[in-house]
DNA sequence: CTAATTGCAAATCATTTGCACCAAT
DNA sequence: ATTGGTGCAAATGATTTGCAATTAG
């Protein structure tokens, strides 16, 4: 099991990001679409982030630093970069799509603060096998899962001064 | 672990809409809130069906039966039901909610078929308990959780004809 | 060159809300 | 009688789309 803090480290991001901008080319060259500037602003961004993101998270970041990519573009992109599987949409019941990156990382689950609004996440194994064993059993081919537990984090419990 | 067959007898249906909706009368009258007629006929709706719905397909499926209720007040209603944790939103990722009942039932969790969209509903001890013991590691207050497997489900595969 | 992409503004779609009338307590 | 509920139509908010101008391949 493994937790990310919310930071990653500004050099480790930055090439994230860099793999994460390379492998969208070739998914798009691949598919005669066109690898543009707002394409590249727009994966990383996205992967230069630690944590979840919303389109309105991501679009605001941008227009901060002067990247002007309209937001029609930032949903298009986005879209391709859940087909093509390097991005996953998180749905946690708010009003909007959240989304986080998949490409370069590994499988997890979260516990999400419904206090704070952060997510920890976590990978268990014995979870991820007893998951197969209920596919199989059921004559089920799995394709995706997520496991999401919703509660309060350990720092607003301390916050709340109770148990 | 068990199946639900997505089609329960009728009349063990029509006694667990029956519960269901003197629950939500109790709930409602500790409140000072109204128990109107209108409400009665959405959670009897509700709770007299099996799996999953969404809001349109209750409201549809009143409306067929002659029972006029507008829209809003179905959106209303739905909204106090998961507010006093009788019913919980299902998010699939389509574009609107789905419900489905929690009163009377215990906690399962689901393998969702892209083909047919079905759900198959199962409960894991020996997940439930995993998801426990993450939690207290993290010394997070788990209030509730939810795992969802997306995949194919045995019947589209077998009309699917390969593997 | 030529087809794909962008940005804008208008269009959708699900859900919410203001308000005048209605009804449960 | 009060006060909360209902239905309608209008408002909202996120996402999508048509289209003319732009640009990558």
């Amino acid at each position: 099991m493994h937790v990310n803090s919310n930071k990653t480290r500004p050099t480790r991001a930055r090439e994230r990001a860099a793999d994460a901008i390379a492998q969208f080319r070739r998914y798009l060259v691949g598919r005669h679409m066109r690898f543009t500037a707002q394409r590249a602003l727009i994966v990383e961004d996205a992967f230069s982030r630690g944590g979840h993101f919303s389109v309105d998270e991501l679009y605001t970041s941008l227009r901060a630093t002067g990247k002007d990519v309209s937001r029609s573009t930032v949903y298009r992109t986005l879209k391709h970069l859940c087909r093509c599987g390097m991005l996953k949409q998180v749905l946690q019941g708010e009003n909007e799509a959240r989304y986080e990156t998949v490409y370069g990382r590994e499988h997890h689950d979260h516990l999400v603060c419904v206090k704070c609004g952060r997510a920890i996440e976590f990978r268990d194994e014995r979870i991820e096998r007893l998951q197969q064993l209920i596919c199989r059993r059921h004559n089920f081919r799995s394709l995706e899962h997520r496991l999401g537990i919703r509660g309060i984090c350990a720092r607003c419990r301390a916050e709340e001064g109770r148990r």
